[in-house]
RNA sequence: GCCGCCAUGGCGCAGUGGUAGCGCAGGGGCCUUUUAAGCCCAGGGUCGCAGGUUCGAAUCCUGCUGGCGGCACCA
């Protein structure tokens, strides 16, 4: 923290108004008041303190009030000559204090001085006032945090979206209504990791740094390890190291963690997001079909029960069962365009769809014109939560094929509000084909394609230890929460989203030490 | 990366060619049941940054910075 005169520079010009604060705190200590304290016993929540009052209520009034002792932030003040109201919020609600001069001057002095963004520990005996608002007598009120800057506007909060972004905090200690969507996105991951839990999948941790970034195509974030003198990756998917888990006997394993795409920015792709995925051996397509519709349908529950009312109501039902279509009917319904039924003609597939106006590959597949025509017309328009089966060999290189027709593959993904949402497949087992596989993308690598899947060689010596037929899946975590929460961006339902770094931010620390690290003074 | 839109006191907003205003917050005062409390007084911004056009620019033009949205890629 920088001194006391000299504010960061991006956020510097409330100056007078924080001077104004510094100058009555600096007053409060000498006076003998500490404006940042310690510790404060509340016996309640701002919502256990009001229930207390109903309780008592509901009795006969003849015993005496009841009392407690509350903690939270000062978010309006008001003064009616003699009386002075604050309200004090905490993590459960609202709860207005009050105190008159005559009655209790000790608490009105206190009231007084308070100012906006202030935290407090007050107590006394609850009543209500004639309007009837549940209201604590403060008979003593400590102050356990000064607040040198202000909240933003009491009524609108902060509107300006750059500045929710970059002072989460200050958003959300303005405007309590706007964290029910990060609470929602907790009970979210609590409802998919119970899930997993009760159904025997064990839960662990690989590797976020890696030689080798893989298990998905997309271009990495690269940083360097001095001691090791090594360069390293931050991963771009879950996927091998929790394959090795199979191989090593593990039969069913599963990771929730943060994943890293050096990719573009947009409403629903940040550079970090939350991944999930899970693989359970001696199972197939069927069980993951069923396991997704499961951990979808507790998420959402989960979300949906969370109270309060959010700016945002989600749009989608995510109640299973959800439909089941084949891709290639999908295209079928909706482009008018019978991929079965002229597929051995590709030439002529592609020249229909490209009057269709879809845009394809040079020289595609039919199973690429398949693709091209469901990414472009039929995934926008898929809302309700549907599952798309059997994707092409040819865009699904670790699914196994289908032993009933070899051109498509035992994969399928949930699509819901227009986008993908779950990638899962049976998964392929045999290192013959992985290899040639991994050969085809080092040659699309070379060939200058920045996200083809680099050969894995240690990858590939565990694959030949024998792994299991298993399914596998992943989820998107993020999008999981925007749907259940009717986010309509990413960053809505991430804290603190990657912006732009901004002239005047605080400088780079420096490259070593500086830093608290698990095994210093933190621990 | 390309295209479009946006940027005015700490916060929420008005002002589209004549030299910046309102509300909240902050300062001073009044008010003994308020709750977006109310009333009175005083203060605070060279309008994101840098150029340009003009007698005159928050306003028009160019560039830059940041944000948002769209396209492309992906979850």
């Amino acid at each position: 923290m920088t001194g006391p005169d000299a504010g960061p520079p991006a956020e510097a010009p409330s100056e007078a108004v924080r001077a104004e604060r510094l100058r009555a705190a600096l007053a409060l200590r000498a006076a003998g008041t500490e404006p940042w304290n310690v510790d404060f016993d509340r016996d309640a929540t701002t919502k256990e303190a009001v229930q207390r009052l109903v309780d008592h209520e509901g009795r006969d009034g003849a015993a005496p009030p009841p009392r407690a002792r509350v903690a939270g932030r000062i978010l309006a003040r008001r003064s009616s000559g003699g009386l002075s109201f604050a309200d004090l919020h905490d993590e459960a609600g609202r709860l207005q204090l009050i105190a008159e001069r005559d009655a209790t001057p000790g608490g009105y002095a206190f009231l007084q001085q308070l100012d906006l963004g202030d935290i407090v520990g007050a107590s006394g005996p609850l009543r209500r006032t004639r309007r009837g608002e549940p209201s604590l007598g403060v008979e003593t009120g400590v102050l356990l945090a000064k607040a040198l800057r202000p909240p933003a506007e009491k009524y609108h909060g902060l509107q300006d979206v750059e500045a929710r972004y970059r002072r989460r905090h200050l958003d959300l200690l303005t405007t309590p209504a706007r964290r029910r969507p990060f609470i929602q996105r907790s009970q979210i991951i609590a409802a998919l990791r119970h899930e997993l839990d009760r159904r025997r999948f064990l839960e662990v941790e690989t590797p976020i740094l890696q030689p080798i970034p893989g298990g998905g195509r997309a271009r990495p974030f690269a940083t360097h390890h001095h001691a090791l003198d090594q360069e390293l990756f931050l991963r771009i998917a879950l996927e091998l190291y929790l394959k090795r888990l199979l191989v090593a006997g593990f039969a069913r394993v599963y990771e929730i963690g943060r994943v890293f795409r050096n990719e573009g920015l947009s409403p629903r792709h940040a550079p970090e997001f939350t991944m999930l995925e899970a693989y359970q051996a001696y199972a197939g397509r069927e069980a993951m079909l069923e396991l997704t519709e499961a951990l979808v349908g507790a998420a959402a529950r989960a979300a949906a029960e969370v109270p309060g009312e959010g700016e945002t109501e989600p749009t989608v039902d995510l109640t299973p069962p959800f439909r089941r279509a084949r891709m290639a009917d999908l295209v079928l319904e909706t482009v008018g365009l019978d991929v079965l039924d002229r597929w051995d003609d590709p030439a002529g597939l592609a020249a229909e769809a490209g009057r269709l106006g879809v845009e394809l590959p040079p020289d595609p597949t039919s199973g690429l014109v398949l693709v091209a025509c469901y990414e472009e017309r039929v995934e926008r328009t898929l809302i309700a939560p549907t599952f798309v089966l059997d994707h092409p060999v040819e865009t699904s290189p670790l699914a196994r094929r289908r032993r009933d027709d070899p051109r498509f593959t035992e994969r399928f993904e949930l699509v819901a509000g227009g986008r993908e949402l779950v990638n899962a497949f049976a998964e392929l087992n045999d290192p013959l084909d992985q290899r040639a596989r991994f050969l085809e993308q080092a040659r699309l690598g070379a060939a200058g394609d920045l996200e083809a899947h680099p050969m894995d060689e240690d990858f590939l010596e565990a694959l030949e230890q024998g792994m299991p037929p298993a399914g596998g899946l992943g989820l998107g975590v993020d999008r999981l929460a925007m749907l259940a929460t009717g986010a309509g961006s990413i960053r809505d339902v991430i804290l603190f989203p990657s912006l732009r770094r901004r002239e005047g931010d605080a400088a780079l620390p420096a490259a070593d030490g500086g830093g608290r690290g698990l095994g210093g003074a933190a621990r």
